[in-house]
DNA sequence: TTGAAAGCGCTAACAG
DNA sequence: CTGTTAGCGCTTTCAA
């Protein structure tokens, strides 16, 4: 294998190019005031000798390592993935390095990835998961900012940035009402899980905002397609009429979506259907595809990563943020008229 | 808030226990002899400090740093987690850390990441991607070594860890003969995607051992649910008759499934199907739950790792080293006799 | 058993 | 303009 034997030093460098270490540096940091020449024979040594400085020893120096540690508390997954993405873009691409740490729900391993990441010196830390309870503070008094992405911080004090899934929910129902539903059920995942509760709750105070209540109680389950089908055919069997859902999940809107259809119900004509997360595998399979509510992680984990280099900055941002979520419309609430119209290219509107 | 000034120093601690930080760091480290309590004092500076040993300032001299990169060369997404995780494993949990650097396709961003890696002179590389094309190496000549995983270098000298699709294509074509069926249709994704191609190779070739082809040519589409429908019901329009389908991707068997149940057939009784990937939310959203093929991603990123750090440690493996593919039987292919024998706790075996 | 000193690779004062 | 020196936080000889 053609592999170098070592990382050229800047020592090396100075020797090719004649000069003193110091010197080199300057030419390589363009500091201090150098001839032309010389700084150019340095430039060259080091494209000859393939030199990188090294971080490690720089930072020693500067205090600061340009590297932040990302800790999901449960597995690594969907909902980690876009706000990784996001806090990346916002990181410089580069600029800053991200060590990722798969917490796997094991407090004992989370503390762990803590300790190791405070030994290599992070400038900040970044936590996330795949629900939006709060949780405990992953560590108090610690010697860096921490920001909580998505899932927040148990202490009110610590900065956490959040989806408004109560806004979202209202979204939701606004433009089930705009298209002239007032029937409506809501179908969503375990009630011990706060999203489902807090879904529930704004739905259900929408609603009563326009004198209006669901159809039926909110009806709690899993966040699976099975449990989609099933609540639906629940729904179809108690004789309720409505002529629309509000689910708690694409899973299970898909869910629903096979059984209504199964059962003889035509979306939108006969039932309207949204979902939330705007997952694209499940709104694309969906029949017809599904209107969601977008929670904008990626837009989360850039201002989770935007608020901490704030906070490394000694600007730090405590509390928690709440993050608009929007409504994509898709034919399961609206039948398009003949074509839609072309929008513009350029980044989604939020 | 409760945040810490700065991070203690050896020299805090060798002060505060009134000891030379060369005694110190003996202490701290189990080197050379000391008396029991003078370790004991130390340590107890250490605590009271909360004292976390500077990992950059120790890798000056080690010349290791205990961290690794990895680079996604597109996204980083459904593929690239698992082979992740894997690596995370076997690289020990925060034994050694990883810099997670997403490519998203794009070459000028991926050189740069690996450029910040090597200036922050990690041990190693692993290069990982969703498709498990040849693709060219990230660099030569460079100072460390790399695996890629899933994906694989052009560079036959190159270590690279994959899954052997063939083989898990065959062991999907072996399982649906030994229950019996013998006119067997492909449907896969696109004809220009290697592991399209590859599958759909192999699946040929299984058969022509046994005497027998395919009832019609693979249908090459996108690996989409909507693909798998659609292909369906060119199948059944086309009036072949067939009793089985092995798909080149869950989606797609997904697609299938919901299309021949639409049109009547009832699965497996009249037409077995077989996925391909196993990945949990189509297989579980499919009526009935799917069979497929596994890659067992996971243990394709533990033994990159393993590999990764074979290779550190000065013993490379290279050239291209294939992990056999497993197939996970469901109702999709299998009448279940009553209740199936609850199989016993521990890991899957591969 | 402990301390002093050198050095890892680099930057930043300060002289020359 | 360039070289010398000190020092970042730590480990590791080598003396004491």
């Amino acid at each position: 294998m053609g592999r170098l034997e070592r990382h050229a030093t800047i020592t090396d460098v100075a020797a090719l190019a004649g000069v003193s270490v110091g010197t080199a540096s300057k030419a390589l940091n363009g500091r201090g005031s150098l001839r032309e020449e010389t700084r150019r024979r340095v430039r060259d040594a080091a494209r000859q000798l393939n030199f990188e400085a090294n971080a490690g020893a720089r930072n020693l120096h500067s205090g600061r390592t340009y590297t932040v540690g990302m800790i999901t508390t449960d597995t690594i997954g969907r909902f980690s993935i876009p706000v990784l993405m996001g806090a990346e873009d916002a990181l410089g691409a580069g600029e800053m390095s991200i060590f990722l740490c798969d917490g796997r729900g094991d407090p004992i391993r989370e503390q762990y990835y803590v300790k190791t990441l405070l030994s290599r010196r992070v400038d900040g830390i970044i936590v996330t998961g795949r629900r939006t309870e709060a949780r405990a503070p992953i560590g108090v008094g610690l010697p860096v900012p921490v920001v909580y992405a998505f899932i927040s911080s148990a202490d009110p004090d610590d900065c956490s940035v959040v989806p408004d899934e109560a806004g979202g929910a209202r979204k939701a129902i606004d433009h089930l009402l705009a298209i002239g539903r007032g029937r409506i059920a809501h179908i969503t995942g375990p009630d011990h899980h706060n999203s489902a509760r807090v879904r529930a709750a704004a739905t259900t105070e929408r609603l009563a905002e326009e004198g209006l209540s669901l159809v039926a109680p909110p009806l709690f389950g899993g966040w699976s397609e099975a449990w989609g089908g099933q609540a639906a055919g629940i729904l179809l069997g108690s004789g309720t009429e409505f002529d629309a859902v509000f689910c708690g999940s694409d899973q299970i809107a898909r869910g629903v979506s096979d059984a209504l259809r199964a059962a003889g119900r035509r979306i939108p004509e006969d039932v309207a259907l949204v979902g939330f997360d705007n997952w694209d595998v499940m709104i694309e399979g969906a029949k017809p595809p599904l209107t969601s509510v977008d929670m904008n992680l990626q837009g989360l984990g850039r201002s989770a990563a935007e608020r901490l280099l704030a906070a490394i900055n000694g600007s730090p941002s405590p509390g928690r943020h709440a993050l608009p979520c929007h409504l994509v419309v898709r034919e399961s609430t609206t039948v398009p008229l003949r074509s839609p119209p072309a929008s513009p290219p350029g980044p989604a509107g939020q």
